[in-house]
DNA sequence: GGTTGGTCTAACTGTTTGGTTAGATATCTT
DNA sequence: AAGATATCTAACCAAACAGTTAGACCAACC
């Protein structure tokens, strides 16, 4: 399952086969993604990405799992940090924001990871969700206790946040290619980080704050 | 493009093709849905999609049509007869909300779609869509000039409540299924017309209200 | 300098899949 | 009843696809 490489070239082979990989399943999904493209994207022979990682399970799970677990052990490490609970929320969104801005491919892998029941998901990538959860059940939490933040369900603040910005970025294309949304819509900025970051944060507190 | 139907036969063949369609799209997406599949669940011959219908993109047009289309015209139609801007928001969320659990096939399905940059979304689709955004910014005008809302992008809300919902939806079997999400998440509700509905609403209301 | 082992390529294979076709059967029309 | 039209079936085809193989190349090491 993992290969040991046995010198930098091989390394580096191994990097732009996962970066093909991740951008064609994002583009397509699993069953959409062609193998050969991959291969043709990363430059290399096609046999080449079954002798460095696998079959195409393999890739697909290789991708998955990097870009999960990296995000909930950065959102962990810089939440721990944080002061009062609305602090840290505030972090948490931001932090959220600032991954899907960095990683473009997370969101459509994502969504249609989620669309087919995350059958295919790894167990490592849901560990990674529910760490998140409880995460926010722990701020949650201590806003309560300390009476700034009324009691709600960490799960369906998750949703709202998660759900916005993933829905949100995922939209974009579309947003931006029809000509009868409404101009101030499709001048939205692609980025989450900036003004779209700025209200969600401002409505989800009211929504939380008591 | 569109059959004229010469029969009630043919027009319940024709019912149970999308049907059927629209079950396997759901499940596996456009790239992973066999035709030989939706033949088999329609318990037709697989000539007779081709026949009525045409071939397998004119199957997921179809298929996306009627879901999108009988959304929006719904919506406006029930927001139309609400009194406050207040009464409103909550039809909306509420009718949004009743769609999507009627309508069990569309969340995963519209996840796909934003998913792959909304490339085959029929004109229609996009259309319906559009006229939603317009419903919601209609209403938020109304608050806002009315002294109960706050000025706020009506796109964001719709993202806020919309990604939420399809996002619950859709996470419902990965979250029932992971032994280590917590217990009270677990046991959430499928569906959204109660608790959850009832929280959002809350949540949302609380952001836009002035 | 030859042998070993990791890296790579071109060409191939077996299967799956979307789509077609030639013709059978039912249904309607006059 | 005869012909025409709509509906349906079994068998078929060509293209696309995931995955394989046999062997070339190349670096390191003895």
């Amino acid at each position: 399952m993992e290969e040991a490489p046995h010198s930098d070239k091989s390394g580096d082979t191994v990097e732009r086969i996962l970066c093909a990989a991740a951008e064609v399943f994002a583009e397509s999904g699993f069953p959409g993604a062609r193998v050969d493209e991959i291969a043709r994207r990363a430059g290399v022979n096609k046999a080449m990405l079954y002798y460095h990682v696998g079959d195409k399970k393999d890739l697909y799970e290789a991708v998955i799992r990097s870009i999960i677990v990296e995000t909930a052990e950065r959102l962990e490490e810089e939440i721990r940090q944080a002061g009062t609970p609305e602090d840290k929320m505030r972090i948490y969104m931001r932090r959220f924001a600032a991954t899907l801005d960095e990683n473009p491919l997370m969101p459509p892998i994502m969504m249609r990871e989620l669309a087919s029941g995350g059958t295919t998901l790894p167990r490592s990538a849901l560990e990674g969700v529910a760490r998140v959860i409880s995460l926010i059940g722990g701020i949650l939490d201590e806003g309560v206790a300390k009476g700034v933040f009324r009691p709600i369900n960490p799960f369906l603040v998750h949703m709202m946040v998660a759900g916005a910005f993933i829905v949100y970025k995922v939209a974009a294309p579309v947003r931006e290619r029809a000509e009868f949304i409404p101009e101030e819509v499709r001048r939205m900025p692609r980025e989450l980080a900036g003004s779209v970051l700025g209200d969600v944060e401002e409505m989800v507190l009211r929504a939380i704050r008591k």
